[in-house]
Order: C-alpha cells, then sequence, then structure tokens
DNA sequence: ACCTGAACACCGTTCAAGT
DNA sequence: ACCTGAACACCGTTCAAGT
C-alpha cells in the first residue's frame, strides 16, 4: 500500500543531499497519514532494525512528521502493537476442515503461523498479553476451532486449545526474534546456531557431575536440535496431547 | 538479605524529611553496592511497581546513587536480567525423582515454577531469549530431566521437553504479569477476571454468524475458565502429549 | 479534523574525573 | 577498584497553537 517508501529505508548516509543546512532534512509529507501508513512503516522498520528500533519517534520520522501526529490515528503504543499484530494474523491460511486429516492440517497451521510472524520479525513480540479481539486474530482462531471441531475434540477443550496454541507459538516468535535481533546487533545476517550450538555443549559438558549429573552427561542431547527439529517435536507433543486428552473425555 | 531496604520502598511522599533544600534529597549509600543489592532492589520495584518501572536509573535512585554506579557491578541490563532470572529460578523445588509418581512430580514441578514466577512479578519478563546457563536454571532444568528420564522418557524427547517447558512456563508468567501491571495502572489490585470474562463473551456472541460462526456460537466455551483451569488443561496436554510420544518411540 | 513544535518526564550507556 | 556527575542519544505522551 504504501510500499513506495520502502526503497528509502536504510538506504545508508545520503551521498549527495540538495538541500540548504539545516535541522531535519527529512522528506515531507506528501500523502495523508493513515493508521495503515503507520503500520506499513512499523512494520518495515521491524524488519529492518528490529523491533525495538520500531518506536512511534523513529516511525514519525521515516514518515516526515514529528511524533505527535501520529496520534490523530493511533492511540498509543499499545493500540499500535494490536494493529500490527493484526495485521500479521490476516495472513494466515484459512484451511477448510477434513476430518480425515485435521490432525495434519493442525500442524501445518501451527507451522504457517510461525512462517507469518518470521516473515515480520518482531511483530510476534506484541503479542503476549493481547487478547485476540481484531479481525485477524478472530480468523485464526475461528480456523483452529474448525481443525479441532474436525477432529472430534470437544469445544471445551478446542477452546483452551486456541489459548495454549498462541502463548506457545507466540513465545517461539518472541524467541527467534530476538535472536535474530542480537546476531544483527553483532553484525550477522542470522544466527550461527551450529557455533552456539558447540559451544554450549562444551559448558553442558564440563558442568560437575556430582550436582548436575544429567545435564552434564546428556551434554549432547541438550543442544542438538536447531529450531526446526525443536517445533516439529513440540508439535508432536501438542497434538498428541490434544487427541490423548480428547480420547479419554 | 538487604531487605532491611524493602520497607522503605513505596512509603509514600516522605511528610518529614529534615535536610536542607536541594536537589536531590536521597538517603546516603550506607552499603556497598552488590551485585546482590542490585538484584535485591530490581525485584523489589518490579513486584511494586512492575517490570517496567524497573529501570537501572529507578534501582540507582532506590539504591542513592546515580545510574553510573551500577555498571561497575553489571555489565548491563541484559545481564541484570540474567541475574534476576538466575536469582529465582534458584528458589524451584528439587523433588526426587519417584519412578511411581513421576508425572505428577512433573506437574506439580511445573505448578511450582508458575508460582515462583508469581512470586516475583515481572521477573518472567526477562526469560524469553535467554540461554539457561547460569546456577538457578541449570538446576531446574536438571530437575526436569531427571523427572522425565524417571519416567522413560527417552533422552532427547526429555532434552527437548525442558525447551518446551521454559517457553510455555515464560509464555504464562509474561502474560499473567502483564495483566497484573494493566490492573495496577488502572487502580486495582488484580485482574477482575470475571467481568472481563463477561464482557468478552458478550463480544464473542455479538460476532457475525456468517464469518465467524464457531467463535459467535461458541462463545461460552471460548471465554470460561480462568488461569488455574486453563493452566492444567496445558499440563494435561503437555504431559499427555510427552508420554504419547515416549511410548511411540 | 488533522497536523505541528515544543515541552515533560523518562530511558540505557559512556566517560573523564574523583577517591 | 569503586564510585560519581554530566552528557549523549534516545523513549512515549501531552498540549496549546496552527490550518
Amino acid at each position: 500500500m504504501a510500499d513506495k517508501n520502502a526503497r528509502t529505508f536504510h538506504a545508508g548516509p545520503l551521498r549527495i543531499r540538495v538541500s540548504a543546512p539545516g535541522p531535519a532534512p527529512r522528506p515531507a509529507p506528501k500523502e495523508r497519514l493513515t493508521a495503515e501508513r503507520i503500520v506499513d512503516v512499523a512494520l518495515e522498520v521491524m524488519a529492518a532494525d528490529g523491533y525495538e528500533a520500531a518506536s512511534l519517534r523513529r516511525i514519525a520520522r521515516e514518515l516526515g512528521t514529528g511524533p505527535a501526529s501520529l496520534y490523530a490515528h493511533v492511540a498509543n503504543r499499545e493500540e499500535l502493537d494490536q494493529l500490527i499484530v493484526d495485521r500479521v494474523a490476516a495472513q494466515m491460511p484459512t484451511p477448510v476442515a477434513d476430518p480425515e486429516r485435521w490432525d495434519e492440517q493442525l500442524k501445518q497451521f501451527m507451522r504457517d503461523a510461525l512462517d507469518v510472524y518470521r516473515a515480520h520479525p518482531g511483530s510476534a513480540r506484541a503479542t503476549l498479553g493481547m487478547i485476540p479481539a481484531m479481525e485477524g486474530s478472530l480468523r485464526a482462531a475461528e480456523t483452529l476451532m474448525s481443525l479441532c471441531l474436525a477432529g472430534g475434540v470437544p469445544a471445551q477443550a478446542a477452546a483452551w486449545f486456541c489459548d495454549l496454541f498462541g502463548l506457545y507459538i507466540g513465545a517461539v516468535a518472541v524467541e527467534e526474534s530476538i535472536w535474530v535481533d542480537r546476531a544483527r546487533d553483532a553484525g550477522a545476517d542470522a544466527p550461527d546456531h551450529s557455533a552456539l550450538d558447540g559451544q554450549l555443549g562444551d559448558y553442558f559438558s564440563s558442568l560437575p557431575p556430582d550436582r548436575f549429573p544429567l545435564l552434564s552427561s546428556l551434554a549432547r542431547e541438550m543442544v542438538t536440535g536447531d529450531g526446526e527439529d525443536r517445533f516439529e517435536y513440540a508439535l508432536d507433543i501438542l497434538i498428541g496431547g490434544l487427541k490423548a486428552y480428547s480420547a479419554r473425555g
């Protein structure tokens, strides 16, 4: 929608700039300000420089205004966070439930949901403590419910599963985005998991066996597996647990 | 350890203060500064005024110094967060694993872990994105491993369960502390769940049935259950899933 | 109705200077 | 070695004033 602006972010220090020397060489606001444009820019800044960089002041600067101007369209930081999460959640798929393979559909939905967060690094950080009350989050919950019910999961168990799903996916996405931000701060493109796992493995191995008999002897098991392996494991646990719970009433 | 100080926090504006009118009427630092005292005060401020209030500047003020003084004992905000989490994690119990009732022990450990976070509101906020590398967190991981292995859970599944446990408990504790902070900001002692659930139930009921057939018809199921009910449900899902996973190799 | 500059009350971190 | 004041480069939010 306002993606024309995207190219100008992070263009590095401008070499040539024909304008009088003055305090703020920022572009004049061409288009009218809207909540949509504010969310666009928030997502762009988050993707470029991480969650913490996407402050109201920074967003205003990118839009060529002062921070006070945003308050005509967004009540406060919290409301902006809600709009961001809603925009992202709206991109999650809405499969039609098939009772023959609801469990695989449910797993796939969770993979897709995580990938949507990954495509907007940092957005998940606004997720925790938020009531899913806007369009996008409601659609995701409706989808989740339809898949669970297609599998014969009791309504109450399905409803609570939405909660558990949100908490778990949110936590994974938040954690990943913290790692991504840290890597960027360190000048890397992405976190170097294998290097880190090696170090961590050595550390666990070196723990005193009398006080940490299991961690020191099972150091390898503690550190093996990247994000994907651990996520697939968690999916098995969650869906297996859901089936067992449903089966025994 | 430095709990003598606790009483002076939040004592409200002091009525009587015998000192020359000056810029900063703060108490002189009697004791030497240590990392322990800094963590003490951080936990006290978080408990009194919420996570966001526990800034390095605020902690320094409570200790009667300037913010720069803290840097002799704590490298930065991130290291302080690690110390806080470690202090809290160290309070988690260390039951001796009993193969006859490992599953109930595991559940109880998770309940206890959540209660420890609850006793230090806000501390969980520092948990996400943190590698559990200090004493307290390692002890918790060791305990978790011992309970899983006592139940015949394969080592790899047990190791990954530690990860899943940390993510889930952390997310629940973070979410709860956000609600507590919000309630305090609104002047209440604790969040009023029943009032909120009523409103939210009405909201779900009022959703357009053509686009949200399940959420609108199952509004009651969506909102029933307090934190405890939902947590017990999640425990059943996680432990049931772990058993199913272990059983089928 | 929408936008603005300036101000208020905050942050984390650094650094030269003191003891 | 430990502590300090002052400064730097930031925050979110408010408010009177402009159009």
